[in-house]
DNA sequence: AGAGACTTTGCAACCCGGTTGCAGCTCTTT
DNA sequence: AAAGAGCTGCAACCGGGTTGCAAAGTCTCT
């Protein structure tokens, strides 16, 4: 568990009003190791109300606290930033969605290449999905 | 407006019976430059139940006439599959989402090079998503 | 401390794209 | 022509996401 002093200082530093429901909601954040969906929060913090934790994910992605992928799974799923800002683009997103097991993973995004995309675009966001199957789960299959 | 008969072709080419409301569906989507929704069709063909389409549009992806692209605009789109098999990934798709006009196209993939991604998965697919303006947007937004 | 203004929250209801069960129709095969 | 398989339209449903609103909480100023 956060200790709540840091979770303060993490909003505070977001440019958010650290409230209780928020203090929860970054604490059970925390302890999601890959991505999480607005339903795994529901079921992980109890007792908030899914559209205050909806609120709540909202605008900590407005704040560049959270980013959120679309896997292509039904639902969304966010994951804390770990935003390197090496490359010029803003956004750079690498994920990885498993096929079998629906979990989705944030792959090290370092060595990616940025692609030439033709002329006349204006680039704010990249993002990469690499859809199969988890290291787990393929190894399963093999038995 | 697409011949008919070379409607009929394509269908069989895929393994699909050429029925009536797949020769419609066939036809409208040809008329698409960029990318489609479900919604698109329904309006482009207006006569053929939602459900119809829907089934149509799923068996088109099956048979790999169509693929689907998830842009995180909360509704699916197809684009007519031209996949150039020059790669070992079965699906590379590379697309771009204009985030004023809500317009997704296809982009040539076939200068993206493949990345690195970490050993023991197992990558099926892989989807390069890009966000921002496109060309017409950007114009417009200088002015 | 109290009043007033603003923000946050929970509840309930809604929205919308996608999906399914089913009955009737069509097409194919014998 | 009869039987069976496949296809379609209709209506209803599903589930994730989203919103309006009133109550509760928080902040600021005196």
């Amino acid at each position: 568990m956060m200790d709540s002093r840091h979770c303060e200082e993490v909003l505070r530093h977001h440019g958010i009003r650290p409230t209780a429901v928020r203090m929860l909601v970054l604490d059970a954040m925390e302890r999601f190791s890959d991505t999480f969906s607005l339903a795994d929060l529901e079921e992980a913090t109890d007792a908030i109300d899914r559209s205050s934790i909806f609120r709540t994910l909202t605008l900590f992605t407005r704040r560049h606290l959270l980013h959120l992928i679309e896997d292509g799974s039904g639902s969304a799923k966010y994951c804390v930033c770990h935003n390197d800002h090496a490359c010029r683009i803003d956004e750079l997103h690498c994920h990885f969605h498993c096929e079998a097991c629906g979990r989705t993973l944030c792959l090290d995004h370092t060595q990616i290449p940025v692609i030439a995309y033709p002329a006349g675009y204006e680039v704010r966001q990249i993002d990469y999905l690499l859809k199969g199957l988890c290291p787990t789960c393929r190894e399963k299959q093999r038995r």
